[in-house]
DNA sequence: CGCACCTTTGAATGAGATCAAAGATGGTGG
DNA sequence: CCACCATCTTTGATCTCATTCAAAGGTGCG
């Protein structure tokens, strides 16, 4: 746990050399802690840095004009938040701590530094970024050509496939510290609705609920309920070498 | 022209060292051509190809298990096409040519030489896979939090944008090859109710058609409208030296 | 010329939104 | 430790935007 998150992460897909790891680490030497309903990143600002989650729940959001707001993204830990920002000055999302959340910031030319000296690690960031990218195409056809009760349980699916890889869902449980409000605003529904459909799952025996504990009861039907595609395992094969 | 699309994608962002243009130039060795219609990447099967665009219209697209189809985003002169394939051995999208097209193929490893050769040019494909992810994030906001109408004139603002850019849309008006099933389709909408709103955009002065002719008359409208933000400008001031 | 595909329009239907109000929950300060 | 207040959940009734179903024009291609 003293490691490096992100390294963590890609060592699920590649053996890290020492001078990998190395320079992953220097990307989180700082760690910083926020508490539930802060924003690490405004909309329409310029961000100085970019952050690895070490623990809690965020997510990225965007406020349209009507007042409405989509919520794109939740973020674990691993993940890199604020990933824009190497595209953009200005961030075209709000990141938001969702719980009490432990980051480590660094600027971007640190991370120049890290693909310069390691290809590999470019290699690997690529197919992260455009993992996130299918990842965001599923959620579009999730809720552009699903149902509302396809919709949130495309939803539970991926977020249980995620904390699963975390060893952070237990037997199926895990907690789930969302509001009804949040769910409506990642799925494209309003929170009244999301209430109806859980308990349509929840009558259908497919979960279980008390309080922010979320069982999984029928992951076999919350999945094909979903049209759910499990995008854990990265390709690798066709990377440089580490250096 | 004779020189690579991608490299003069790359331009509009950063001035290409040699070595950076002779590099990109090796992945479009090749071209071929495909007619309307034609498949070039089947959801679930594992390709063996990336593909730079040299001309005409292509989507991406996902078909789910109630037989209805979500597009995911349309690519133009300049274009990856097959990124996901950086990410995963199969393909989680259907890519498919909307109008005839001229296809540069390459292999992965070829971009692996190029990542690790040319540190900023990883950096470039960093960025541009994380512009594609927040574009998906425009579109997902809008089919989750948008009306009709707004949706349809959203599409019409990023489609135009990007013709602009690369000068395929002379004063206003450009060639909108889709049917409206298909703007329907990425839109997240039935062909029936695209045609309502387009008729609507027709009535309302602000957009002219004459068969697959289109005019923008009131961009700011337009724009307004959709809550359309433009996102052309890459940021590169992080990134690491040419090489 | 004829067929396939696309566009256009109308009418009926329905999924999800909106409006409203009653419980439940939890955090805070007295 | 309890009372209170803010926030969240739950449920019902009604409304609306987009879908669905149906059918009549267009258009272009073989």
């Amino acid at each position: 746990m003293g490691g490096s998150c992100l390294a963590e992460r890609l060592s699920h897909y590649v053996r890290l050399s020492g001078g990998e790891q190395a320079a992953l680490a220097s990307l989180e030497e700082q760690d910083r802690i926020l508490r539930r309903g802060a924003i690490v990143i405004s909309e329409n600002e310029a961000p100085r840095e970019l952050y690895i989650v070490r623990s809690g729940w965020l997510h990225s959001s965007v406020v349209l004009g009507n007042g409405s707001r989509q919520i794109m993204r939740f973020h674990f830990r691993g993940d890199i938040v604020g990933l824009p920002l190497l595209a953009f000055a200005e961030s075209p999302e709000t990141v938001t701590a969702v719980t009490e959340v432990a980051l480590c910031p660094f600027v971007r030319e640190r991370l120049a530094d890290v693909i310069a000296g390691h290809p590999r690690l470019a290699a690997l960031l690529i197919a992260l970024a455009v993992a996130g990218r299918v990842s965001l195409a599923d959620r579009l056809a999730s809720i552009g050509r699903t149902s509302a009760r396809a919709r949130v349980s495309s939803l539970l699916c991926e977020i249980y496939g995620r904390l699963k890889v975390l060893g952070l869902a237990d037997g199926g449980a895990f907690q789930l510290p969302l509001t009804q409000e949040e769910i409506g605003d990642a799925t494209g529904l309003t929170a009244v609705h999301v209430n109806r459909m859980m308990r349509a799952l929840v009558d259908g025996r497919i979960i279980e609920r008390q309080a922010n504990q979320l069982r999984v009861l029928d992951e076999a039907r919350l999945c094909a309920d979903a049209n759910f595609s499990d995008r854990a395992v990265l390709e690798t094969s066709w990377m440089p070498p580490p250096r």
